[in-house]
RNA sequence: GGCGGUGUAGCUCAGAUGGUUAGAGCAUACGGCUCAUACCCGUAGUGUCACAGGUUCAAUUCCUGUCACCGCUACCA
């Protein structure tokens, strides 16, 4: 027989900035369940990825002199990064720039198409000239452009059109058969009053920016968001070829689990089930919306600078702390707070104080009193028996709430048989049962039992923390994966006779007041030139030398045509011509520039901006508002070419 | 504006088809223990269960109203 499969997603992030502490809420939420099955023997999937196109990544890109895709290839690294810190274990990561997605949102488009369900007519919004940007009603301030404030006019534009009204009845009923198709409820009631208003039909194409997937049947336009976005759930399983991956996980599949934050439940739950609808493709089983991580209190944003680093907070508690504070802490569904004093409380009393003491009295008495040895059982009486029955229930509660996705109530549950052993510490006090010979079974049973509840904690533990069950099995001696699987879950294995090795605790106290001492400045990401300013993302001189900086004299400067800030330059390097597109036009003439010597990135992959092949960057410090820039150039005459480093 | 939700101990929250003393964790106080990471164990509290009416023998739990906060109310990636 097969083995049952498990597809589970994360929304694919946005890089056009930095993530916070709230996308490793999500990612670790989905890595924890995907762990979780995979314990429990399901064929697991976990797919995570980067949403990189958009009018905003084009014009982020474009004011920092780069391509798009160059633009978001530095901040991908930086996701897998985090992810890696995080010990975040996805199977697939999935990038919307790659041919694969290309091909498969084209597919999906088509097929849609196809079928008469996409058709051309004038999308009509509020736009803003000097922004370049649409907005809706909703979005503007009083009438005026929610980023600059300056008036917005009425504007048609040529759009293709989904026919997302045809589905609405179709849509209501799947939702109203399968009441755990969205969750929590509250969500589900909210998507389906939504659906009582009736549907609109949806703008799915643009004509305003280029950087997007084309619409197969028309150049002029590019496939606008949600077609985009959304479909990456199914490239990574190459639904394009309708391939193995596809038929095993999602057409035969047996669970496909999309989660999301709260405010992307409605693209999830209308959009998408309609996009398979209309493509004939099977719907996903679950939409689950988890909360914010609220900060103290407030909204985290990168406007109030209140955005926390999570790198910077795995480096200080370790990802593990990290990962249990997000799943412990978060209610169902609903916000969270997050405050540094509260991660520390929450390491310190669960586990440092609960689960790391208890293993650091345990296997101390086992030195003690054993000589290092985990005794076998050889006595029973009601309270050795009340850790079995325990461990029945917990193993029964954990899987009911693990499959609800309430993993606060599922760590719970294990807390409860951690509590109880500490408890039973307190009861049976082995120190005394080792002065009298008579009672030698009774504390050879103690503390069996004391290292079985370790091990069978720890088991539930490894889905939340992948990082600590290995030190802990190493330091009871139990490393053979024999007695870490969910084979051996049940409370009573023979462990008896391993020889354990006491080792340092496993999660350290944290000193409140030491930590919360720079806790006058908590760990919080200012801005990124701050930032780097402080040097908090250390690197080494190799990789300062990656990039091969050179002196270049400016030949030409033009602007480009149709572009604010772009200028096209004619350069030479040691006697090689280059052309270099930059974001400098604001700032610089084409006379200033002339003759001028600046440095240059020689070795950057070439990208097109503009229709313009740009060979190189060039480096200028800009203030933070943005408004001042300087080129960086050299005191006093060198030639071009020369090497800069 | 419309629809929906929430308001319970200092904090985070559980709970009751209405029925004698309303719960948990954290924090606090006191006591105990010494195997342990100043840890663990025990005990002790404190609550007009948002406010005002109503139904009922009986409401914090049901109903109505008021106040406060929150979510949804389509093109944000």
């Amino acid at each position: 027989m097969s083995k049952k499969t498990f597809y589970v997603t994360t929304p694919i992030y946005y890089p056009s900035s930095k993530l916070h502490i709230g996308h490793a809420l999500t990612t670790t939420m989905a890595d924890t369940m995907a762990r979780y099955k995979k314990m429990l023997g399901y064929d697991t999937f976990f797919l995570t990825g980067s949403d990189e196109h958009g009018q905003k990544i084009e014009k982020t890109a474009q004011a920092a002199g780069m391509s798009p895709l160059a633009y978001t290839n530095g901040i991908v690294d930086s996701f897998q990064t985090l992810w890696k810190k995080l010990d975040i274990g996805y199977t697939d990561f999935i990038r919307t720039t790659e041919p694969r997605h290309y091909e498969t949102v084209s597919k999906i488009f088509q097929t849609i198409y196809d079928k008469g369900d996409i058709y051309k007519s004038e999308y009509e919004g509020y736009y803003c000239t000097p922004c370049e940007t649409f907005f809706t009603e909703r979005q503007l301030d009083e009438g005026h452009c929610p980023d600059c404030g300056r008036p917005v006019e009425v504007v048609k534009e040529e759009s293709y059109f989904f026919k997302m009204s045809k589905y609405a009845a179709e849509l209501t009923v799947y939702i109203e058969d399968h009441p755990h198709f969205i969750q929590p409820e509250t969500r589900r009631n909210e998507m389906l009053s939504f659906l009582k208003q009736g549907l609109e039909d949806l703008c799915v194409s643009r004509t305003t920016f280029d950087w997007g997937i084309p619409v197969p049947i028309d150049d002029q336009h590019v496939i606008y968001v949600w077609f985009d976005a959304l479909t990456n759930y199914l490239t990574a399983l190459d639904y394009l070829h309708e391939g193995e991956k596809y038929q095993k996980y999602w057409k035969h599949g047996d669970e496909i689990l999309h989660l999301v934050g709260k405010d992307i439940v409605r693209f999830h739950t209308i959009i998408w089930p309609i996009i398979l609808m209309a493509a004939g493709v099977r719907l996903p089983d679950r939409v689950f919306a988890h909360g914010w991580l609220l900060l103290d209190g407030g909204k985290m944003s990168k406007s109030r600078g209140n955005v926390v680093d999570p790198l910077a907070l795995i480096e200080k508690y370790g990802s593990d702390a990290i990962r249990y504070f997000l799943l412990r802490e978060m209610p169902y569904g609903e916000d969270g707070f997050y405050s540094e004093e509260a991660l520390v409380l929450r390491t310190n009393t669960d586990l440092a104080n609960d689960y790391g003491n208890l293993l650091s009295r345990t296997t101390s008495m086992l030195d003690k009193f054993c000589a290092g040895v985990i005794p076998g059982k050889s006595l029973e009486d009601e309270v050795d028996q009340e850790f079995s029955q325990m461990a029945i229930l917990l193993k029964k509660n954990y899987v009911l709430h693990m499959d609800q996705l309430q993993f606060g109530k599922a760590l719970q549950e294990v807390w409860k048989l951690i509590a109880r052993g500490n408890k039973y510490i307190e009861e049976s006090a082995p120190w005394a049962l080792a002065k009298d010979a008579t009672k030698t079974n009774k504390l050879h049973t103690v503390l069996y039992n004391l290292a079985e509840t370790l091990r069978v904690a720890t088991i539930y533990i490894s889905p939340f923390m992948p990082a600590t069950p290995a030190k802990v099995f190493s330091q009871l001696g139990l490393v053979d994966a024999a007695w870490q699987g969910w084979d051996a879950v049940d409370f009573g294995a023979s462990i008896g006779g391993t020889r354990i090795l006491r080792g340092e605790p496993v999660f350290p106290r944290i000193d409140v007041k030491e930590a919360l001492k720079m806790g006058e400045k908590p760990i919080l990401e200012e801005n990124e030139i701050q930032e780097s300013e402080e040097g908090i993302n250390l690197i080494g001189i190799e990789d300062f030398f990656q990039a091969d900086l050179r002196v270049a004299s400016i030949v030409k400067a033009e602007k480009v045509q149709g572009t604010d800030k772009l200028m096209k330059l004619s350069v030479d390097v040691g006697g090689e011509p280059r052309t270099i597109v930059a974001g400098i036009a604001l700032h610089y003439t084409e006379d200033e520039l002339e003759a001028k010597k600046i440095i240059i990135v020689a070795n950057l992959k070439p990208a097109k901006l503009r229709g313009i092949e740009s060979q190189g960057m060039l480096l200028a410090a800009s203030s933070s508002d943005k408004k001042q820039m300087r080129l960086l150039t050299v005191d006093a005459d060198i030639a071009s070419g020369s090497k800069v480093g």
